[in-house]
DNA sequence: AGGGTTCGATGCGCTCTGCATCTATGCTTT
DNA sequence: AAAGCATAGATGCAGAGCGCATCGAACCCT
């Protein structure tokens, strides 16, 4: 089967590398590249992110991911970090790359792929953003359980549905997605929550990504024996019963 | 922490959409993006990928992914099936975007951003493909265990080392533990035999993927209890023991 | 006919999970 | 000050899944 095929097409291939040795940065049209970032966090019951209320067309007025072009000199995660920090203001989070769009209408303008990114962020630092010029502290209603997958809905703090530009309710499921499939077997968890946190406080987080309860005493016994948690031998302060024990997330992995 | 800097930077925002607007294909350099296919087969007890003997500069002799540039109008997996039906005369096989390569200097040329896709073929499949050509049926090695990540080795059909061109060491190794990680949750591992298979087929896939012997017993348990295989009646012929049932995959998914 | 090899089933002990129970410790109320 | 309340945190037990060992079954070869 297919005998012959790639020695037939080996003038395409002989073509392509004469056409990139005299490479002319004019001379074929090429796509938009982009990166986007999906921002999630965990606040209180629900889902976090940080959406764009677009001014320009196409989609003007929607709301939609932080993005922006991947520059000639810069890998892809730098301008994910660039964008970031430039239009959210945030550092030194958690940043993984996620998934790439690139269906050719998703730019109604022009061929746009973009590159997807997915940040991680406790709630403190996520209710630390600005959210005065077109930045909205939205929240996230997943339709589907499991990893099963699939766009997501965006909801302002208002409790209004947010209609979503682009793609981008599908970059948002897909992160929602992948956190849900990695919080088992990485320390994912860990980055949705402050330095020192309670058992407590990493179960919700886990519950809440993954959208269902869950039982308290065997999630207590694993996140334990996973040797990820080190005592601080700290309490909770302040709380109005029994306070708890503090932890952190101890880089040691289990030998 | 960060105040005013959305807004701050409400400038860049509104610049990008108006050069957007009035979109000139050749007002921007932007980067190349191709596809890069690591197409991965189980040959007897290894790990089997396909590779193409570079012609033209740079790395002129090495080996190197079935690869080519994204045209304009067509999607991503469009890409990566054209690739791969062009340069490996494959079709209708498991194919799925695996991550996005794009630093810098990863081409001597200029900047291309390559979108990675892994393909699984059975092993029939895999060594009816034609190697007259450019093509190479290699071998991995994977130096690592478990999913620790990182390149990978190839090698060829006599056993000598292959030099891999670009990052597509690190592409492989990737798919590689992609796969790895895939195996356990989905139904990725019949991709990687043909339409029937005894368990034993299926245990020896499973191994040579994740680099470390199973269980046999629990191993049949857990295939049998997961609800994705079909007994055709049939059995084995001409084996010098005792002929074992053919399985397929049945598609419905446990209730 | 007998030996060799692999298939495929069965039984046992260990571990992990879910569920229930019980005690401990802070704050709040009477 | 004593009692009540809410949550933390430990312990015990049943069921499921896994690793390991044993044993019979079925085919080919000599």
């Amino acid at each position: 089967m297919g005998k012959r095929r790639a020695r037939a097409r080996g003038a395409d291939k002989a073509g392509e590398a004469s056409l990139l040795a005299a490479y002319d940065p004019s001379a074929f049209e090429r796509p938009s590249l982009t990166v986007d970032v999906a921002l999630i966090s965990v606040v209180g019951d629900q889902l976090g992110t940080l959406l764009l209320r677009r001014e320009a067309h196409p989609y003007a007025g929607l709301a939609a991911l932080p993005g922006g072009f991947v520059a000639m000199a810069e890998s892809l995660d730098a301008a994910a970090e660039r964008v970031l920090r430039d239009k959210a203001g945030i550092e030194g989070v958690f940043l993984e790359q996620l998934y790439t769009f690139g269906a050719p209408e998703r730019d109604p303008r022009t061929r746009v792929v973009s590159v997807a990114y997915y940040a991680l962020v406790d709630g403190r630092a996520f209710a630390a953003i600005d959210t005065g010029g077109p930045a909205i502290d939205a929240r996230l209603d997943v339709p589907w359980e499991g990893e099963t997958g699939g766009p997501v809905d965006a909801i302002d703090p208002d409790g209004l549905p947010l209609e979503l530009a682009f793609d981008h309710a599908d970059i948002l499921g897909t992160a929602v997605k992948r956190i849900r499939g990695k919080l088992d077997y990485t320390p994912i968890g860990f980055q949705l929550l402050p330095d020192r946190f309670t058992l407590r406080q990493l179960q919700v987080v886990h519950e809440v990504v993954l959208g269902r309860p869950l039982n308290k005493d065997s999630f207590r016994r694993r996140m334990l024996a996973s040797g990820q948690l080190e005592a601080t031998g700290e309490r909770q302060a302040e709380v109005d019963h029994r306070p708890a024990a503090l932890y952190r997330f101890g880089r040691r992995s289990a030998v």
